[in-house]
DNA sequence: CAGCTTTTTAGAACCATTATAAACTAGTCT
DNA sequence: AGACTAGTTTATAATGGTTCTAAAAAGCTG
């Protein structure tokens, strides 16, 4: 299994779960953005057992404090997650809340020119707000 | 009263609680975020009476869909507000949760490339996040 | 396999936010 | 001013995403 290296290197322990979690996170042609709802529902669709929300959040966090996933910075009651991992920004629909990815070269560079003293940036993140 | 035509102006009843907000608001001399816990713990600090949490998020969110107050998109299980309106962006200190404000001539020009056809960019939203 | 630790799980708990329905208030008309 | 109507406030309940918990299950080491 190739995500189990993966596992062990942010310190998690390849369980069935957690595998089952990072085929359907990683396993795919291309990056997405999701809701822990949205992927417990694609669970139900792709899995035959079940995985406990619990699990999912648990596994969600953990990959995400490793940095296998990003969190998207949005005004929701909901968090998304990206599983695009490299520095990039976003579109934010407000119409259906749905987000599409604006790459670094469409934004162009942004520095920063104040300074906190003390304080490092960690990163820089840019959210174009969508309307019709 | 100054807010009396504001109020109107959005729409509202100036009813005595929303002027009181508004005071708590719109009068100072500097912008300040807020969350709505922060908000009720002001007012329960600065007035006597008390104002429901009701009247507390019906009058901020009517206030954030007149363009009075901006909600600013950070991850956290809270919504910030803020009631410096001009555009500009945010410094968000992750070890205490706490925003800065960015002048928009601290970021620079931000030149979107991308366009989503159908769509029009409502706002344009920089989150720098720091870290020691 | 035995023993120990980590993980999973269902369900409860938590907490910000929203909905509800009754009491109250502002504005208007006479 | 009195009374009517529509908008507002309030306490409380409901909602819903997220986190916690304790017991059962699974992984790991020797």
């Amino acid at each position: 299994m190739k995500y189990i290296e993966k596992l062990r290197n942010s310190g998690l322990r390849p369980t069935k779960q957690r595998l089952q979690i990072c085929e359907l996170l990683f396993d795919t042609e291309k990056t997405f953005h999701f809701t822990i709802n949205e992927l417990n529902q694609k669970i139900k669709d792709k899995i035959d057992n079940k995985i406990s929300l619990a699990t999912i959040y648990n596994t969600v966090h953990a990959f995400e404090k490793k940095g296998y996933l990003k969190q998207i910075p949005v005004n929701s009651n909901q968090t998304y997650f990206d599983t695009n991992i490299t520095d990039h920004h976003h579109f934010y629909n407000l119409k259906d809340g749905k987000l599409i990815d604006l790459e670094k070269s469409d934004v162009g560079p942004i520095n920063i020119k104040k300074k906190i003293d003390g304080k490092k940036i960690k990163s820089i993140e840019v959210l174009v707000k969508l309307e019709d």
